[in-house]
DNA sequence: AGAAACGCCGAAACCGGTTTCGGCAACGTG
DNA sequence: CACGTTGCCGAAACCGGTTTCGGCGTTTCT
């Protein structure tokens, strides 16, 4: 196939077929070409077929470096990764690239990433990157409540859609999980279980979901008809090892909580750390729920009960939501949410203390690997 | 046509400054400057001094893509990750693009990242992204020990690095960690606690580490003088589950081993998984060592003692040796190794049952995280 | 029927660079 | 002093596209 016409194995350097291989093909000139391409009016409608036939049959693909010079679009979506974050971004990362540069990819569009290392580096690394045309548009991961990149786009008129749902949501596009649906749920499924002090860990208040969760938990309180105690609700929690301390302090309550809600996995990380270092059973002495549902809930013992979100399917969406925006710049918001699957895991059970053996075989019940796919 | 609604639109502008602009405050031809700018030999040390003095001081950056359809080469890293694999690149990910990307920003270049189904998919996919210059080189992740890509990448005369050593690693260019040197050290580490019977359990040998590493513990055995035992190495493990099943076995041999060497983090979630399972207490009745320092080791408890690898360390050295390699195809071949550094954790100990409480104690002291660095 | 209004395409400029070619001045040389 | 070299730079072509402009042949309108 490859060497029907040039049978010189260096010809292959030159393979791919540009507009004016297309155009002598048709005898047509470059400029026809491009504009029966591009969907411009003054061509008939039998020649822009003509050409679409050709192209296709030739694979013809214009050269999308070629194309951003003259009209400063790279096809290239840019995502910019802060590195300093606490709970980096580790977990999610890789199946949200996945779906990321799958979407992209699909459509001929290329992903840039880059990192930076703080706030300010990341608005002046964003610039850099329209401004070389590396990037059309952005996608923001992990929106804060009030985000500074939202402000700093809107200003330098660049296009963009949040995961995550900032302070005004309403005026942007977003992609976002209903994790304070999964906390409502969460807290209903503990209350099921007999627990009436739910306690719950949040993590810093200016990531926009550590609202978002923090009104799920205290909305499952009210539907439950449990009291709200602040005592309960540690928030602006970083890390597993500020997770540790809130647990401790919790535990240490006069009316310490049978359950703890987590905001992530990895601050429930540091609730279990805490329950081993006191002996406590998990599961029993103390139900935990985190969310995330992120590899590390896989490697905890009893498994985490935690919500799994999607990620690979948010960066399908977001792409395909970023793309539809920079392909018509007028078109209207974009508002997309999704739920979170419930994914039970033996950290949770009945409250109180248990005959030995009775708790441990709670615990082999609940905790066996997930088979359900 | 649209956007003449927007009349202040051009106010905006921040004017990207073109090497016209350059040329025409330099009272010189843009070819004059680009030549100087480009290390071309027929123009004066004089003018080129003040040619790179104006660039600097009005911020000047060539538009990569503008040079790409002339030069042919784009400065843009190529990373094709194949979803596919069983032990996804979840967690070494993260820090190696963080590596990545900051060494190719560093100098102006750009990491395109793609993703592909399988493995004949990804051949297509590098060819596509050569083909329409979007990435110049390569960087293979997870190198196999006969890998495809090698063969592939060489015919097309398209340059690339490996991270990890294939089986003719000699005649590639490769950045990777000394893993069999960490097998030996684990094997060494765990000799001295006083196993004898020290089991293994690696990873499908179509990868390239797989090698390394089983080699590694071979090599530490007899280095302790102890004796190899075919029972107790298992190979071709490739996730938790069959780990889980591999231990299941060791366990039920005659003689079980004391110890469990895993050649990932990953397949040691399955030896604990097991050990729960089991009630054995990890860290006296069995001993277990992974490799890789993920953050799922860091989740499990007691904490798995690993080798962690500076991934991110690993992704700027790839990035810099293709950089170095693209701007001179003729250089020699870069070949380097890091080491991994251990990282104790509770779940290696004395073998042999202790009595309960003292058991306690040896994992409350061995399994404090970590606090140097 | 003549003029105006299309529909459709070619020609050429343009984007921001790189690279080839040729010419002019200064230089060395016999 | 005439004559090649050499050093240095301008002019122009080129890369692979896009976009503006103008002109030609048909319709349509009066």
């Amino acid at each position: 196939m490859r060497s029907d016409v040039k049978p010189d194995r260096r010809s292959r350097d030159n393979a791919r077929v540009t507009i004016t291989d297309l155009s002598q093909a048709l005898s047509l000139t470059k400029g026809t070409v491009s504009r029966a391409l591009n969907g411009y009016p003054d061509i008939s409608e039998t020649t822009r077929i003509r050409v679409i036939r050709a192209a296709q049959a030739m694979g013809y693909r214009p050269l999308s470096q070629a194309q951003a010079i003259k009209t400063g679009r790279s096809c290239s979506l840019g995502l910019v990764i802060e590195l300093s974050e606490h709970d980096a971004h580790a977990p999610f990362l890789a199946e949200f690239l996945a779906g990321l540069t799958q979407a992209a990819s699909a459509e001929g569009w290329t992903l840039t990433i880059a990192t930076s290392e703080s706030e300010g580096d990341t608005l002046r690394i964003m610039r850099d990157l329209i401004l070389h045309r590396k990037a059309d548009g952005f996608i923001l991961p992990r929106v804060l409540w009030d985000d500074p990149r939202i402000a700093f786009l809107d200003r330098e008129d660049a296009p963009y859609i949040c995961y995550g749902r900032s302070k005004n949501h309403v005026e942007t596009s977003y992609f976002d999980a209903q994790s304070e649906v999964s906390m409502v749920e969460a807290v209903t499924w503990l209350a099921q279980l007999g627990h009436e002090r739910i306690a719950y860990i949040g993590s810093a208040s200016h990531y926009a979901y550590a609202h978002l969760r923090r009104d799920g938990y205290r909305t499952g309180l009210a539907q439950e008809g449990l009291a709200f105690d602040p005592a309960l609700m540690i928030e602006e929690v970083l890390d597993p090892e500020e997770a540790a301390k809130a647990t401790r302090q919790l535990l240490a309550l006069e009316q310490p909580p049978t359950a703890i809600l987590c905001a992530t996995d990895t601050l429930a990380r540091g609730v279990y750390d805490v329950a081993h270092e006191m002996g406590l059973q998990i599961g029993s002495d103390l139900s935990i729920v985190g969310y995330d549902g992120s590899p590390e809930a896989q490697a905890m013992w009893p498994r985490l009960a935690t919500f799994a979100v999607d990620n690979r399917k948010a960066g399908a969406a977001l792409g395909a939501m970023l793309m539809a925006r920079l392909r018509d710049l007028n078109a209207p918001l974009q508002q997309e949410l999704i739920a979170a699957d419930f994914r039970p895991g033996g950290s949770t059970g009945r409250p109180g203390k248990m005959p030995e053996e009775l708790a441990q075989h709670v615990i082999r019940l609940t905790a066996d690997p997930i088979r359900n796919d």
